[in-house]
DNA sequence: GACTCTTAAT
């Protein structure tokens, strides 16, 4: 039996904490008889590693109490633990015993410090280390290429990256990884292969970010390659890489491939379940996302998140509210993902009560300052059709990126608001010289000028797209454009433009047209508009509208043996009218009401219950009958939100009376 | 012993 000395001791102290077993390091630690600055800055920093930061400080000051003079290694684990503690007054502290120690020229001490000024986003902190230091090494370089990244500058850290006097595997990997991560994947791909080139040999990490690259690519092939190396070397079990492989696997829609890479690995963390989870749902195989995410042995947030958006994704607005509410009861407390997850079902659903109650939570919690939250809730807010608090919220954001100007935008058009819409687009582009608007904005920009009828403006605008903006049109574009031309009456205009589109036009663009033919009665386009879509042929359900709508425009035509032929068409394709869908909320419950089947079967009771206060809401109920959609009308009226509506009621009416009238007209066809 | 890595969201 060898002796104990002192190292036996404290490789004890770090094994265990290694292990994650702190409660038997501590009890080797309280009795080691050789306690020196080795076994206290081994138990410092196994605490540290083990995420316990807390009692990581308290032991550190148990150190100083009992006269150990702390090394510079003990000041990287402690400095280390302010960081992740986010606690700046803790780390200025520090800071000051490192002076008195005399330990600021060391170079990891100075590392540490630098990684800890740009965790509390104290970047001219950091900077101003890194200049001080006399000598620098990878690790200090590296640390500073970091902090570029993170202030989102990505080139300047190039620029550091391509003048470092020296790289290694860890300044490459950083990189690539931060390319990656901002979406930079081909970047990422090719700084990846001069890597190579260059003889480097990457790492685990490396071959983590590399694979998400590739995912976010959807490069199969090139994936399984680096799969099949990553094996050759055996790193095929690694957690990090594995949660990578089972994100490739299932983004280009392997999801069994994916389960064989996540039963291989032997020590499962929450981050490859969630990936499984996430996996599965991004392929709409939700009762298998499910069985895994009830298997997830130490759930987290992410778990959570990763569940409701699957549901989300996968329309099953019911579920994301029950996983929601399970998520609370578990006593796990959302964050700025679960709420934007949870306020964008609100706002599909138009749920204005249960998304009210969301912005309050949201803000008891203090995440109303996010982009993501403050975004999701404008978006909320115009889809239930208050456009006031959306504004509201759109205007006290303190940080909005072009996601929250397109939710806005687009929000103001959908509302009836086209003119104030376009006017938020230009003081955009006005005030915002960094956001340069995408395609998304862009077609919001067309919705806009479609729907106030400015079809001079919505022309200028395509037709500066890829001169000003940059932006190729793409299909949605066209399409917002054909239903700009048709909804003014020009349809032959619309026509032409259908005709010199770059590519093949969509379903959608020819339906726009076949909108227009029916509103201005034009039955000669509408026929060849009604052919292209006959020969495209697409039986998939939701693409039956086109069908419906030429039906309804040989009846409006008096046409019913055309009426007829369309109906059997559609029969003999297999193509079922496909129901239009509206729901409302009582008392906390959603019932669904669907044009086609026309009853809800408590839809009397519901109407009498909210609709039987006000006139205008009696005058909707009964329409509401017959088209669910009337049903948000009425909401709108119950919720104190009508006057915005007064506006559009009128036409809103019209439109009603109109599918009314068609439907009367279809019952009328002598052989319907 | 320090720097890098995987999953969720508008």
């Amino acid at each position: 039996m060898p002796e104990r000395n002192e190292v036996s001791w404290t490789a004890m102290i770090s094994g265990f904490f290694r292990g994650g077993r702190v409660k038997e390091s501590m009890w080797y630690f309280e009795r080691n008889p050789f306690q020196n600055v080795v076994s206290w800055t081994a138990a410092i920093n196994g605490f540290v590693q083990n995420g316990l930061n807390l009692d990581a400080m308290k032991l550190f000051r148990r150190m100083l109490v009992s006269d150990v003079r702390p090394n510079d290694v003990t000041f990287t684990s402690v400095v280390r633990a302010s960081a992740d503690l986010r606690d700046f007054v803790l780390g200025m502290n520090v800071l000051g015993l490192i002076v008195k120690f005399g330990f600021e020229q060391n170079i990891s001490v100075c590392n540490s410090l630098i990684t800890l000024s740009l965790r509390l986003s104290e970047i001219d902190c950091a900077q101003r280390i890194f200049d001080r230091m006399e000598t620098k090494d990878v690790v200090s370089w590296t640390a500073i290429l970091d902090m570029y990244v993170e202030m989102g500058n990505l080139k300047e850290a190039r620029q550091i990256f391509e003048d470092m006097p020296e790289r290694n595997e860890v300044s490459w990997s950083a990189m690539i990884a931060r390319y990656s991560q901002s979406g930079n994947a081909e970047e990422a791909v090719e700084l990846f292969r001069q890597m190579v080139q260059d003889c480097y040999d990457p790492n685990r990490s490396c071959f983590a970010s590399i694979i998400s690259a590739l995912a976010n690519l959807k490069a199969l092939q090139a994936g399984m390659n680096i799969h099949g190396h990553v094996t050759k070397i055996g790193l095929e079990k690694d957690v990090f890489i594995s949660s990578s492989l089972i994100d490739l696997y299932s983004t280009c829609g392997e999801t069994e491939d994916a389960r064989l890479v996540f039963n291989l690995i032997s020590e499962k963390n929450v981050v490859c379940w969630n990936s499984m989870v996430s996996g599965y749902s991004k392929n709409g195989q939700l009762e298998k996302a499910k069985e895994v995410f009830d298997l997830i042995p130490n759930k987290n947030k992410v778990s959570w998140n990763t569940m409701i958006a699957g549901y989300l994704e996968n329309e099953q607005w019911d579920k994301v509210f029950e996983v929601f509410n399970q998520m609370l009861l578990f006593g796990e407390m959302p964050n700025k993902s679960t709420f934007s997850s949870i306020l964008c079902a609100c706002a599909t659903m138009a749920s204005l009560e249960k998304g009210k109650n969301l912005h309050g939570k949201s803000f008891k919690l203090g995440l109303q300052n996010d982009v993501f939250v403050g975004t999701a809730l404008t978006d909320m807010y115009a889809k239930s059709g208050d456009i006031m608090s959306s504004k509201k919220v759109f205007s006290k954001m303190p940080e909005k990126n072009e996601i929250s100007w397109t939710a806005m935008i687009q929000g103001l058009a959908e509302n009836g608001f086209a003119e104030e819409s376009l006017i938020l687009f230009e003081e955009m582009e006005k005030t915002n010289s960094s956001l340069v608007p995408n395609e998304l904005i862009l077609s919001a920009v067309l919705f806009a000028c479609s729907h106030c009828g400015l079809v001079d403006k919505g022309l200028w605008y395509f037709n500066s797209m890829e001169k000003v903006y940059g932006v190729k049109p793409n299909t949605r574009h066209y399409t917002c454009l054909v239903d700009m031309l048709s909804r003014s009456g020009r349809l032959s205009e619309a026509e032409k433009c259908i005709e010199t589109m770059p590519w093949k036009p969509d379903y959608n663009t020819w339906a726009a047209l076949l909108g227009g033919c029916f509103t201005y009665k034009d039955e000669r386009i509408a026929n060849r508009a009604a052919m292209k879509l006959w020969e495209m042929g697409e039986d998939s359900e939701e693409k039956s509208g086109g069908y419906v709508l030429l039906s309804n425009i040989y009846a409006s035509a008096g046409r019913w043996v055309d009426v007829l032929n369309t109906r059997k068409l559609m029969k003999e394709k297999g193509l079922k009218k496909s129901s239009g869908c509206s729901w409302v909320e009582v008392r906390n419950q959603i019932h669904h009401f669907y044009s086609q089947d026309g009853n809800h079967n408590q839809s009397e009771e519901i109407f009498d219950g909210i609709f039987g206060k006000t006139r205008v809401d009696v005058e909707c109920g009964c329409k509401i009958k017959k088209n669910g959609h009337m049903c948000m009308m009425a909401v709108a009226g119950t919720t104190g939100h009508m006057d915005k509506y007064k506006a559009e009621a009128d036409s809103i009416y019209k439109t009603a009376n109109n599918i009314l009238d068609k439907s009367d007209k279809l019952s009328n066809c002598p052989a319907a």
